[in-house]
DNA sequence: CCAAAACGAGACTTCAGTGTCTCAGATTGT
DNA sequence: ACAATCTGAGACACTGAAGTCTCGTTTTGG
């Protein structure tokens, strides 16, 4: 690891090393796009989200050849595999922030919001995993981006504590990864079919709010 | 994801692509080492450890240059990245538990063996990290020693379930792999200096036995 | 002490994957 | 309809990393 800054979403964004050999790069890309090329361009970038979710390490050949096009169109489009690689993750993060905006957190009870946020995340799990899993390297428009992303979440959990939810001496950061934590592994448990949609919500609120432990088992684990 | 099979431990085992071009190979390693080859091995696969958790995706060169020996040394005794790769994924998995056979996890209360795993997790956070990051080709060994060390956080798990500190609802998996992800967040904050071990074990109990809801939360969130 | 074994250094081969280019044909926009 | 643009297909050059090999030197074990 050698990333500089320390930020809060270490977790979840994993390092960046361009993960293959990868040439200088060349032009820019153009300005105004025809109407198929935008086209191609959309389809392409949503390609490559799945199967970058599925593999990280899939070649620009492998995205050509899931998205039938040719290895071409996508070096005119994105020139290196690296360019590719951010735009997919960017674009995940397109995704998510547009998904729960859409969402109406805000009109919702923290505890259910939480919920709501949860549903969305397991509908757009390919994107998701993107965030995870595929490297990405942080910039700017990264950083802002996140940033807004973690926002929504460490708001909803701030109403909850106004409403005295939360027990007092965790930190809204806390509660936040401990959150994504679980949601993580009930995502999995989705991806794998042990668990529905219905249950991994059911499962994550309860084991968040209250853990995993009976009543006594409240008092016997208190300090 | 192209996993065939459906383990309980998806989430901590990462996909196995071979990450780099890898030719097929060619001799298996010699029969009877010489103290000075064994010693040598030995500190090939624990530098491996170190430089692969801190990047997945390190060369072999990488490796040598920072273990000191020869790339062709490395080569030697591993024929190919790939097996370099197994190798110290499983010294990993073997680290973990032995650390975990000597930490006494039987002659401790259930929650207080948590805590001790915790421990032992943050202690050796390399070979967690290796475990977590590093992918590995499941076969029959890999398969058995997995299963091995997940057996002894569901033991534990299931002490506590007799004393009736779990929730009856909530598999022993589930409270298994919501333990690890509530941990795998703590190990980033540790890492990154945001917590000290302390702190982290004492968060990820109170988290996970409790959750971070007051209690007119867990009132509230019921269903 | 000496033969066998292991090593480092470096030269070499091979190869997969990137990125470039060309060109003939399809699509678009006006 | 026609010029501009985009595309697929394929050939090409380049490169980083893997894996092999040799040879002179060091270490081991008996």
């Amino acid at each position: 690891m050698e990333r500089s800054e320390s930020k809060e979403y270490h977790f979840v964004v994993p390092a960046a090393r361009s993960d293959r050999t990868t040439r200088p790069a060349a032009s820019p890309t153009p300005r105004v796009l025809r109407a198929d090329a935008a086209r191609n361009r959309a389809h392409i970038l949503e390609t490559a989200m799945v199967v970058f979710a599925a593999d990280p390490l899939a070649t620009v050949d492998e995205v050509a050849t899931a998205a039938g096009v040719g290895r071409a169109t996508i070096h005119r489009h994105f020139p290196t595999r690296d360019q590719l690689r951010q735009a997919v993750w960017l674009g995940a993060l397109e995704h998510l922030r547009g998904a729960l905006a859409t969402a109406g957190l805000d009109a919702l009870e923290p505890p259910l919001a939480l919920d709501r946020m949860l549903e969305v995340i397991l509908a757009e799990s390919v994107a998701y995993r993107v965030l995870i899993r595929v490297g990405v390297e942080i910039d700017d428009e990264v950083d802002a981006a996140f940033e807004e992303l973690l926002g929504q979440v460490g708001e909803v959990i701030d109403r909850a504590r106004a409403d005295d939810l939360i027990e007092a001496d965790m930190t809204t950061a806390w509660v936040a990864d401990a959150w994504s934590g679980v949601a993580l592994v009930a995502l999995e448990w989705v991806a794998d079919g042990r668990l529905d949609e219905r249950g991994a919500v059911e499962l994550v609120r309860r084991t968040l709010w209250a853990g995993v432990g009976t009543p006594s088992a409240r008092r016997r684990t208190r300090r």
